[in-house]
DNA sequence: TCATTTTCGGACCATGCGGTATTTTATTCT
DNA sequence: AGAATAAAATACCGCATGGTCCGAAAATGA
C-alpha cells in the first residue's frame, strides 16, 4: 500500500492547511486507499500524525539544525535564519511544526509529545548557539542564554507563521531583521 | 432570556479555551437555555460569535485603544502595553482577538470581517501613536510607521498569545521588553 | 490447479456538530 | 375562567468525524 506516499500526501495536506482542517477522510481519498488501510498502517490519527512530524522533522526541520550547528558567526547565522524564515519557498505556506504547536491540544497524547520533545530541542539548539556566541564575545550580556534562545525560537516562528497568512515576504524580513537586531547592538 | 447572561458566558467560553473548540451546545448547556432560543437571538453561530468579539472589544480592547490615544509620551505609552500584555490579569488566558485572528479560517464570515475591521483599527492606532513619537523627535527615522505600527502589533499579540500558553509573566516581559527596545534605541 | 494465507475495501457504528420543525408551556387580554 | 398570543424546550434532521467488522480479492505455496 505504499506507507510513504500516503505519509507524503498527509505531510502536504497538514503542511499547506493544518493539521486540525485535514481530515482521515481526506487523507484516504487524496492517497487513493481505503480507511482501514490507514489505520493498518498507522493505528490511529494520531499516529498519522505522529509519523507525519517525524517524517517532517528529518526533511525540513534538520536544515534549521545544521544552520545552527554550523559554527559561523553570530551574524552570518542570524542572516541565514533571517533568510530561511522570509524567503525559503518551503516556508511558503508557513511550517508544520508551528501549525502543531499552536494547536497543540488537538493532538494526540503522541504527536504533542513528539512536539514538546522536538520544541525542546530547538530551543537547546538556539541556547547552545548563542553560548557559543557569548564565548566567542560575539553578543554582551545582559540577557541570559536561555531568554534569548527563547527569544530567538520565538521571533522566528512569528516570522513564519505569518508567511503562511500571506504576509508579503519583504515587510516580514524587515520586521523580522529588527527583531534580532537586538542581538547585534551591544 | 437575558441575551446578556449568554453573550457573557460564551464571552468567557470562547476566551478562556478556544472559540473553535466550544461548541453552541456547550454554551447553551451553560447558559442554562435551550438552542432554538439561542437561534432565535443571534441567527446562527456566526451572529453569536460576532456578538461576543463585539462585547469583548468595547470591553477590553477599547481600553488598549484609550492607551495608544492617552497622547503620553513613546516611553510612557510602550510601558503600559509592556504591562497591559505581561502582567494584566484579564490576559492570564491570551486575548479573544488574537484567539479568533489566528483562527479566522474557521470563524462565520461576519464574525471574520469584524475581526478583520478591529484588525486595521488597531493597526491605524499603532500607527497614529508611533506617528506622533516621531513627529515630537521620540522615535528615530529608518522605519517605516506602517512597519512599526505592523511590527509593535504584533509583538503584543506574540506576548499576549504566549500567555494563553502558561508561559512565565517575568520571561514574556522580558522578551517584550527586548523586543520592543528597538523603539528607543536610536 | 487448488487451497491457504495475507492484503484490501465497502459498508457500517457511535458520536458530536450546526441548525430546525413541532409541541409544550407561559403570558396576556377579554 | 377561557381563548388568543408569545416564548420556550423537546426531539429531531442531515452531515461529517474517528474508528471498525467482515467479506472480497489477490498473492503465495504445494
Amino acid at each position: 500500500m505504499n506507507a510513504e506516499r500516503v505519509l507524503d500526501g498527509a505531510m502536504r495536506a497538514y503542511w499547506h492547511s493544518d493539521p486540525a482542517d485535514v481530515s482521515v477522510n481526506a487523507i484516504c481519498q487524496m492517497a487513493g486507499i481505503s480507511k482501514p488501510s490507514l489505520y493498518r498502517e498507522f493505528g490511529s490519527e494520531d499516529g498519522l500524525s505522529r509519523a507525519v512530524l517525524d517524517r517532517y522533522a528529518e526533511l525540513v526541520l534538520s536544515e534549521v539544525f545544521v544552520v545552527l550547528h554550523g559554527g559561523h558567526g553570530l551574524h552570518q547565522t542570524l542572516a541565514a535564519l533571517i533568510d530561511f524564515a522570509s524567503d525559503d519557498p518551503r516556508m511558503e505556506t508557513g511550517c508544520l511544526f508551528y501549525k502543531m504547536r499552536a494547536g497543540k491540544h488537538r493532538l494526540g497524547p503522541e504527536t504533542r509529545a513528539r512536539v514538546e520533545e522536538i520544541d525542546a530541542a530547538a530551543q537547546a539548539a538556539y541556547a547552545g548557539f548563542l553560548q557559543a556566541a557569548r564565548d566567542a564575545g560575539e553578543w554582551p550580556d545582559g540577557l541570559s542564554v536561555e531568554a534569548g534562545a527563547k527569544y530567538l525560537g520565538e521571533q522566528i516562528a512569528l516570522a513564519i507563521t505569518q508567511r503562511a497568512s500571506g504576509e508579503d515576504k519583504a515587510r516580514i524580513r524587515e520586521m523580522l531583521t529588527l527583531a534580532l537586531s537586538v542581538f547585534e547592538r551591544g
